[in-house]
DNA sequence: CGGCTTTGACCCGCGC
DNA sequence: GCGCGGGTCAAAGCCG
């Protein structure tokens, strides 16, 4: 997948969203976005023009609308959140690829919700890299993928 | 054999 | 203290 497959909603198209599935959880604190982190952070099918991506913010200016063309993943919301970074994928995929190799490490039921939450951490030897996979508990069409920390390499798979 | 999942146990911080 | 919730460990099993 290449960095064209993406690209922010156009304004027409932004306004037909509903917003109302993209409320901020208390425990995500805004904290700035993501050009301020290098590219390690992103990867594959989330590497997308985030200067364009900007130009849609929401009014909080947290938050931002991307359309990701293909059959299961259509529209996307991205947060960045003091070093972690947080998007919704629709998509009936449990398993992203993002181009780097995951190592699996532990899967909780979380309270409130019915549907487990993965833990994954990258399989490079002493990169930090972690994130979790879990399905949104309101709309399950939803998969939040969290991803915390900065590679240390390379994309390599 | 090597790398990955699976899974219950363990740890730790926090509120009561 | 103690229990609960969230996060992690690690032994065992699975699979190429």
């Amino acid at each position: 997948m290449s960095n064209d497959d993406f690209r922010p909603l156009d304004s027409a198209e932004s306004d037909r969203v509903d917003r109302s599935d993209f409320e901020i959880p208390d425990e995500w604190t805004f904290d700035g976005w993501l050009e301020d982190y290098p590219e390690s952070v992103i990867s594959g099918p989330i590497q997308i023009p985030f200067d364009q991506a900007n130009e849609i913010n929401d009014s909080a200016g947290t938050s931002s609308l991307l359309q990701v063309p293909g059959e299961n993943e259509t529209v996307r919301e991205r947060r960045e959140v003091k070093g972690r970074y947080a998007f919704k994928t629709k998509t009936e995929v449990e398993i992203l690829d993002d181009g780097y190799r995951w190592r699996k490490y532990g899967k909780k039921m979380v309270k409130n919700s019915p549907n487990p939450r993965n833990y994954y951490r990258c399989s490079v030897e002493g990169c930090p890299v972690k994130k979790r996979v879990e399905r949104d508990k309101d709309d399950p069409s939803y998969v939040i993928t969290t991803y915390e920390g900065i590679h240390n390499h390379q994309r390599a798979s």
